[in-house]
DNA sequence: ATTACATGATAGTAATACTATTATATTTGC
DNA sequence: GCAAATATAATAGTATTACTATCATGTAAT
């Protein structure tokens, strides 16, 4: 398994880049120094500049692989969701039962993030912060349809629809498994902002609490519509 | 109603604001015209140099209010939750009946915004509009921690304490009360949003979208809980 | 050794998000 | 009705941002 994960590589859509940072050192440790700097400092106040004297680099040369910080952002969101894609797919590939498959994905998309050393320049846990924390900023835009048309928010997209059909094979007569799969996942990243900042408006305080909070919540609205 | 509505004034914490906007013809224009400026050209764009040229008006005059455009943006949505928060006092107020005021709750909370006359210079529809492509930026800052000691989201804290509360009063035993609350609050701004630019992440296609799903959704959710 | 390509250094630009100062209206108190 | 106080406007200035452009240098492949 660690051998397979360490030969995957995540599939970004290559309008986000001007250079694919996985082509080299430089673009390596671009993606690897901004994750813990927009973390650091917030994606407002991070530039290129100071991201180039962090990595012993020049501004001019990050330009090389990201025409702006946006697209950046893009590139670094896009990854993350096609990380949890992939785990996703895999945790749940091989469950039969779609409730279980369901409650499997939940979870997998409600949970902390763990680490995972199959990247080793990518750190994980820092980069669902920073999703947590500027993800929304990546789409609420003026150029987002634009954006969209170009296919900058495929993966997440293809996300939520997995879920979505998820939700479908549980409950066919549901009316709403796209807006339920889409709830779920921005309501995720939500809850763990507001344990971290609003605390008195969550209950999810423990570990596990988005994810007792989401299961209960996904599987009540089914019950009613449950197949077989 | 309509006179009640006139004399009412909507209390805005005094930090936000360094004079009130609403204590001349100046500060009133400010509002008016930067709700449809910001909606135009979205946030980022948004400067009050180009504020000033379209209301007649000069940068200083219009730092004089505010000390910046992101507590122009905080006065704005603030403004927004306590009018959003009146309607729904106003609305549910008189309603005995548990299930029937969180249900009136949800239904004001999530539906499209409708024009109110009582306030003049602003433009509530619109104001809606900014507030779902706007609102998160407001709280997803390395301030927040700071600027939420000061009260700065005391409105929208309220309020969703507001349904916290009508939660509990339907459904005591359940675990959930504030994620809920803070889930339709946020859900609904977001299904809004997936509506106009990702309609394939939303089932709410119709008017009462929304509505309907939050309803089922909240309703479903405390169902094995209900009082009574 | 030559060429190609990646990276680095430097300079420059228009705009942003302000602050500071001074000038001119307008309102208010007497 | 006039002076004083206050509100608004005009102008200038600053550090920073988010780039673009050009040229120099280092390094890797043929």
């Amino acid at each position: 398994m660690e051998q397979l994960l360490h030969s995957v590589k995540i599939g970004i859509n290559e309008k986000i880049f001007v250079k694919d940072p996985e082509s080299s050192n430089l673009g390596k440790r671009i993606i690897e120094e901004s994750i813990l700097m927009i973390n650091e400092i917030g994606f407002e106040s991070f530039t290129f500049k100071k991201l180039g004297v962090k990595i012993g680099s020049n501004e001019s040369s990050i330009y090389r692989y990201f025409e702006s910080k946006h697209k950046l952002l893009l590139y670094l969101t896009s990854w993350y969701w096609g990380w949890l894609e992939y785990q996703l797919v895999f945790s749940t590939n091989s469950i039969g039962d779609p409730i279980e498959k369901l409650g499997k994905a939940i979870e997998i998309v409600t949970r902390s993030t763990v680490e995972d050393s199959a990247f080793t320049h990518i750190n994980e846990v820092i980069l669902n912060k920073i999703v947590i924390n500027e993800y929304s900023k990546s789409y609420l835009t003026k150029e987002v349809d634009m954006e969209n048309k170009e296919g900058y928010f495929g993966i997440y997209k293809r996300m939520v629809n997995r879920i979505g059909d998820m939700i479908h094979n549980v409950a066919p007569h549901y009316a709403f498994p796209a807006s339920l799969a889409s709830t779920v996942l921005e309501g995720s990243l939500h809850q763990h902002f507001l344990k971290d900042h609003f605390s008195s408006l969550t209950d999810c305080h423990e570990k596990g609490g988005p994810t007792q909070y989401f299961t209960e919540l996904v599987f009540s609205a089914l019950k009613p519509e449950l197949h077989g």
